[in-house]
DNA sequence: GGTGAAAGGTCATTAAG
DNA sequence: CTTAATGACCTTTCACC
């Protein structure tokens, strides 16, 4: 789905000012309230939002340091399976993904502060299944999850064909 | 700040029915309503919920690929200055933290598809003072920002202690 | 627990591509 | 002719008493 300016508009003010009520919304982007809502829906239906929901911090319950873990699997098991043994039975992972190159999973883990993540780690390696484990603190969170750049670089690269506001 | 079960249950609600009325909400725990509330307010006092913000989907904006970029600063002109110029210069990046171990920055970025990989990869690699990039493709995104989870494993831990706040 | 104010949802109408 | 934006009406929710 293509974005234009207005979308991109829309979605780094809700981002800004999480529960800015649409008419406030409307009033500063210059549309009427339905607009906003009806931009919102289609959004949603396209999936670009995917929902308006809590974003909850680990660090507010001291869960306050973040590494990364490489797991190597034993072939035979299968991927999927260690996956979601390792899910189900390690809640500290935040992300889990399955990659290329010399590591086949790649996580996110939060602990609340290094001696635990060692606990984490031996729990992660205790698995059935998996081979290897190599780890990575992360000693700075320079920014997690941001999307608006990209939103709006994708805004800008359509621009071109973008219904014409105003 | 310590959680307890029913910090716990009321995430768990609102993250699955978002939008849901303070007076369903404290129908459904059995609480008051004015316990919800004050609930709701002391988490985001305490920096555990830090919004009600609209989650982007790059997928949905047709960026259907992520990949891990490990990254190698050339010693000198200070990991700081670098990372501010990458995130100015590649809206792609998603996530950048610095890390422990052989690379210096690991970041998570964003395309269209495998090919506008190649090119992002390379914008990374020409800014100043990067000395080298290693990266891998995400065959597959089991889960990401799977939160709750660990909020429950954090408010089990604390059931036996008497909830009180910090 | 009740009441006033305000937000969200729905709809027909209108302008534009 | 299709699509999107608009303004108004109506229901519900929230905040304060």
């Amino acid at each position: 789905m293509k974005l234009d300016r207005l979308d991109a508009r829309l979605l780094r003010l809700l981002t800004d000012h999480p529960q800015l009520p649409a008419a406030e919304c409307a009033r500063r982007l210059n549309v009427a309230r339905a607009t906003v809502a009806s931009r919102l829906e289609r959004l949603h239906a396209q999936g670009v939002v995917e929902g308006i929901v809590p974003k909850i911090r680990h660090e507010g319950f001291d869960y306050r340091v973040v590494a990364f873990c490489s797991v190597e699997i034993h072939q035979g098991l299968g991927h999927e399976a260690v996956a979601e043994s390792l899910a189900a039975s390690v809640p500290e992972i935040l992300d889990m993904y399955t990659v290329t190159g010399g590591a086949d999973l790649q996580l996110r883990v939060a602990a609340p502060g290094p001696s635990e993540l060692q606990g984490v780690f031996d729990r992660i390696s205790q698995v059935p299944g998996i081979m290897r484990t190599s780890s990575s603190i992360a000693l700075r969170t320079h920014f997690q999850d941001r999307v608006l750049p990209l939103v709006e670089h994708a805004a800008d690269d359509s621009a071109g064909r973008a219904p014409r506001v105003e």
